[in-house]
DNA sequence: TGCAATCACTGGACCGGTTTAGTGTCAAGG
DNA sequence: CCTTGACACTAAACCGGTCCAGTGATTGCA
């Protein structure tokens, strides 16, 4: 099949490309009467503009960038990613962006992506997450001048717009009624101490402890089954057993979950879990996960839609959507009597 | 940042772009002198080629797509995409090629996508996944010339370039195993019946029973946890309770073993269960789940090698991955004695 | 009636590469 | 000594858009 090009159009509609230029992008310069004619005549041969006409003239790729680094063996269980690219692309298939996606292993070659897409000028702007303390990438950034949103607390952001949920205030909810439930030892398997969003999840951790006078800890992983599960592990077999785990992310509830069974330890009977983030895993595994819920798809259709906003050049600050809901499935439950 | 172009380095070099077009990609016409100082300046500038301006010129984009059409809900679980996407990026990466990725809803969003990325020249070639019977984005690729590598078995290919393992050996390894270990009655929880791969294994199966003197059946499911759960709830509560069930996919595996757990059928004991695709989730789950393991990365990779391949216009058949292989685990063992 | 302003459009430059035709230089060969 | 050809390079066209400076015709207004 042949592309049609505006020259193209413009031969038939027996007027120069400039004029079919002005038509197809609705600037003054052209009658209505020639403008609808241009246009039946561009839909009819089904144009569609080249993109890379169209980058190399007015400077705009037409695309975002994507770049995650978690190591493939984690990534490829948790639901996140994939429930924010689909909100991501929902956002931005009706505006003719497409998204660059790129996983790599480690933060330099994330930053080489980026920086490679900016050279080469691939993307107009792109998405962060998982922000790290002392995140070097938005130095790189900021250096490149390439316009970015961070998907993430806009504490981690360094000043750049962030899209974010509050992670806080679901900590507190969630520990609130661990302690409703007469919970006194609420232990915390966390991702990454170096990211952002468990530092703040840690520190929300630790005060709504205090404010509820209960005791508890948290244990870093690197968000995998494997850790979460071997987390679990020390902590259902240690001296000092809690009653209620709350997990960083779904994949490890699981894991932590099939520990308990093989232990014999009942759930919730002796042990409450709660995951972060839903999924339809957490539903269907035997007892049912209570979980912090939220609308992933739509946090990923804002972060693209702010994108959006910081590439037309708006001063655009940060962006807060809505929080996490704890949705109680059969994993908790009242404490046991013995310990306190 | 400023980002050098061609006229930089020309002018710095004391020559015409032309010349400096020749040095950068390795054509005759300059001396081997202006060729090595041209490159210095380059590296030293920090000069990247315009992808926009060599996609116009030389009429190539650079990008590869990929477009998965899995409802979301069912999507996020799975590791399979993002380990195929990894593996698929390493190998572009190297040659400065993006990958273009989307998540649609159904199969004319997907076909609409690929014509949109066709139309507006964003892509040299896409990778086509989960083809299905009578799929009408081959045809439609086609029509399109775009070149395209099908992700799945050259049956249901309609003659384009595929990269495959070979479902139906994998298939009879399981029941092979599953007949060494005595058990007569299998069950398969299978994917929609309209993709190809779910009809291959499925008559692999079939056959495969036949071969060993086993009954069985399969039942047909959207891949979900949730239809995979109800699947196996039905199978365990009806009157004729096979002794070993095959899912084809690890999610529904996982599902399945908590169903069991709550209707409290001990697993291997009562049951086996094997599944699809491994997964760091069949590891740290209690029991270990036995999986038809494969390395994914791997595929995604060769298949990106073989677009390549096409896309640069090689006469390409298909290619043949290595196989699935049977990682045995807690959930298989010996078939109970009360049955057959 | 005359002059300015507006309109609808044309022609061409431009973005940053690739590529082809052409030019000047030099050495080899008859 | 003159032709031939290879070599190293230049100049310019081209890809398909965007956009700006004109241009001729029409309209507005004094």
């Amino acid at each position: 099949m042949k592309r049609p090009t505006m020259a193209d159009i413009a031969r038939k509609a027996g007027v120069t490309k400039g004029a079919v230029s002005f038509a197809l992008n609705g600037k003054r310069g052209v009658s209505e009467a020639t403008r609808t004619r241009i246009l039946a005549i561009a839909e009819e041969m089904g144009w569609q503009p080249n993109t890379a006409a169209r980058a190399l003239s007015d400077g705009r790729a037409g695309a975002y960038g994507l770049v995650v680094d978690r190591p493939a063996r984690i990534l490829g269980i948790e639901p996140f990613f994939m429930q924010l690219i689909s909100g991501i692309q929902a956002e931005l298939s009706g505006e003719g962006i497409a998204l660059l996606f790129t996983v790599v292993e480690d933060v330099q070659a994330q930053i080489d992506a980026y920086r490679g897409w900016w050279a080469s000028r691939r993307v107009d702007g792109v998405f962060l997450v998982d922000v790290a303390v002392g995140d070097e990438r938005i130095a790189a950034l900021r250096e490149l001048g390439l316009p970015a949103v961070v998907i993430g607390a806009p504490a981690g952001a360094g000043g750049l717009p962030a899209v974010w949920s509050d992670d806080a205030e679901a900590v507190r909810t969630a520990v609130g009624r661990l302690a409703e439930l007469g919970h006194r030892d609420v232990a915390r398997v966390a991702g990454p101490a170096a990211l952002w969003h468990s530092r703040i999840r840690t520190e929300a951790f630790t005060s709504a402890l205090a404010a509820y006078g209960m005791r508890g800890a948290t244990v870093e992983t690197d968000y995998s089954a494997e850790q979460g599960a071997a987390a679990t592990r020390r902590l259902l077999e240690g001296d000092a057993r809690p009653s209620a785990i709350l997990y960083d992310n779904d994949v490890m509830a699981v894991a932590g979950l099939g520990v308990a069974h093989h232990l014999g330890i009942p759930v919730p009977g002796e042990i409450s879990l709660v995951a972060w983030d839903d999924s339809p895993l957490c539903e269907v595994i035997q007892p049912g996960l209570t979980a912090l819920h939220r609308d992933i798809a739509g946090y990923g259709a804002e972060a693209a839609r702010h994108l959006r906003r910081i590439v037309a050049g708006e001063q655009a600050g940060d962006v807060q959507v809505a929080g996490l809901e704890l949705v109680e499935r059969g994993s908790t439950g009242p404490a046991p009597r013995t310990g306190g």
